[in-house]
DNA sequence: CTGAAAGCGCTAACAG
DNA sequence: CTGTTAGCGCTTTCAG
């Protein structure tokens, strides 16, 4: 301890604090003795044992890390809470979150890790062993995008909203034969059509709302086809699905745009023109240059904006505040690839 | 505590360490009051605090958070890191790296966050601000591609190696005229074709490493490109600007796979024929889909094995002692977008 | 096998 | 303005 070498022990204290008082000279003599120790300044466990406070926020990302990483929406949400952490002091530890079937249904980070608060990205059922650990622990909540729940925080955007008027935008381009592609329903992952008893196990409440946006508007997707995850390379398996089909859609509402792209890449290897054969939408509204000359047509949600709301709900928390769920507002965005149905 | 309400105090340690001499019926009857009185388990505070340990591995991004999410170069060795990371209790906190020039040179969070260990992420130059603080601090460090340094493990691949490979794969096709697209040099983030005068500021270790190995291959580029981050956005500007030159490269080596879509993108732009009329390589082996019917030429690296090392270079590192250097070895992947030099 | 006690390093009250 | 002191909650000897 600088304490002893320097002068006093709890001097040192206010010493490195900056504030409180304690005169120039006393300061600078503590400082100095501590750069001839090579002691590094106070010991951040120790600080956080007396304050009770970890300076912690565990971010469990709804899958493995991996794959949430690879979406640039997880992504740029990520940083803009973290852009709003930091000034707090706060910063974000990664909790993996459910991995495969096989494995413990919970992470031990989640069970053992200090964290002051714990914010939930693609948010679980009502019944989530992540949130039931989370509440048994007593660890303050953000829930994003999540099922609401009354002892938890929420973040969220309008996509239900957003999906109706995206799909508005293609009733009035005139198309009627509309399928759908999907995030995925629950953590098994399953791929294809789904048929009216699938539908029945949408577990995921993200995918059950951009679904319901669609029929708002009223309309009965042709097909609703249910995707693994939200990549490229899911959406062109469900683009070869549906648009190598005798009876084609005229127009498909992608609930990523990472999947519409997947979709317009299909179009293009089957030798379709979008949007003059077929329309294809996304969802998010992210800036994917490589689509070029397309721009696809999207349903834009605030992604920075989003992750301040989360910081600003976890600082909330950390107040003891429980704060109001945030929904935020989404922007149709019309690209190049939608346009009138054909004949 | 739950050990005024069960029995005794100690005795509850034991209770939740699982191991240790005590007999299962107390062991019951401890869990069986905590439960009662909402007790949650171990305060992880107190038990860091006495061990002298964190369980935290702090992990510096070289840059904003977004960007470094964007390259999924750094999303797959995270996604490896904290795989190894978690079965050994450790998590990952993540640290901005340094941001804009104006702010504050480091992080508040690297100089008071509780870190066992560090892992500063495309490493910087000798004289790094980051490096200094970890220093100062006493922090071991893990350096991922970075400038080696006595006193801090590290772990790289053999770029150099694997560029010359490339080069040489491009020079038995005929190859001539070869222009480069670099890295950022440093991070003032300039863009264009780098001059002599430019090359001596190449501060970036990543940078100088796949460029020489070009030159290793008995290459000097007809023009060595430098671009401000590795994103497809950066390496379309880029080959706008040397395949619409009128003396422009036959073959074109990107240091990233991101860099070398885009300079497709733009030959496909210019109506160029990969690689008829241009050969594109890249670097990191990444599975692009979108690119199709593309398959890239790149140097493939082990995204999942280079976090995969690093998570052990840190466990060395909580051990006391200093890992030997590791260099993954690297693999040329032949794919579509090289061909024989036009005439 | 269980209990008592020390101390990890810090901060915040309270005296001087 | 500076020094003393009491814990934050835990683990880990060491006795019983």
């Amino acid at each position: 301890m600088a304490a002893a070498a320097g002068v006093s022990v709890s001097t040192a204290s206010l010493a490195f604090s900056g504030s409180g008082p304690i005169a120039d000279a006393t300061r600078a003599r503590v400082l100095e003795a501590a750069r001839t120790l090579a002691y590094a300044g106070p010991n951040p466990l120790g600080r956080q044992l007396r304050r009770g406070r970890s300076g912690i926020v565990g971010v469990i990302m709804g899958d493995a890390l991996r794959r949430a990483f690879r979406d640039p929406v997880s992504s740029q949400v990520l940083d803009g809470l973290a852009a709003t952490l930091g000034p707090l002091g706060l910063g974000v530890l990664l909790v993996p979150g459910p991995h495969d079937a096989s494995q413990p249904a919970v992470d031990p980070l989640l069970e053992s890790a200090a964290m002051d608060v714990a914010v939930q990205m693609w948010g679980g059922t009502t019944d989530d062993p992540v949130l039931e650990t989370l509440r048994r622990r007593g660890t303050p909540t953000v829930l994003v995008e999540g099922t609401p729940q009354p002892d938890v925080a929420a973040v969220g955007i309008d996509d239900r909203g957003g999906m109706a008027e995206l799909t508005r935008h293609l009733l009035d381009l005139g198309h009627t034969r509309i399928a759908t592609v999907t995030l995925p329903f629950d953590r098994g992952r399953s791929e294809g059509p789904a048929d009216a008893e699938r539908l029945t196990h949408l577990a995921w409440e993200i995918t059950r709302r951009r679904l319901a946006g669609v029929t708002d508007a009223g309309v009965t997707p042709t097909t609703v086809y249910e995707t693994p995850a939200s990549l490229v390379e899911n959406g062109a398996a469900a683009g070869r699905a549906l648009l190598a089909a005798p009876d084609r859609p005229t127009a498909v509402i992608c609930q990523s745009d990472l999947l519409a792209s997947g979709v317009v890449l299909a179009a293009r290897e089957l030798g379709l023109r979008v949007p003059q054969d077929v329309s294809v939408a996304g969802f998010d509204g992210l800036d994917l240059a490589w689509l070029a000359p397309d721009v696809l047509t999207s349903v834009a949600q605030p992604l920075a904006e989003k992750g301040a709301a989360i910081g600003t709900a976890v600082s909330a928390l950390l107040e003891g505040r429980m704060p109001e769920p945030q929904v935020l507002p989404v922007a149709l965005r019309v690209g190049t690839t939608t346009g009138p149905a054909p004949r």
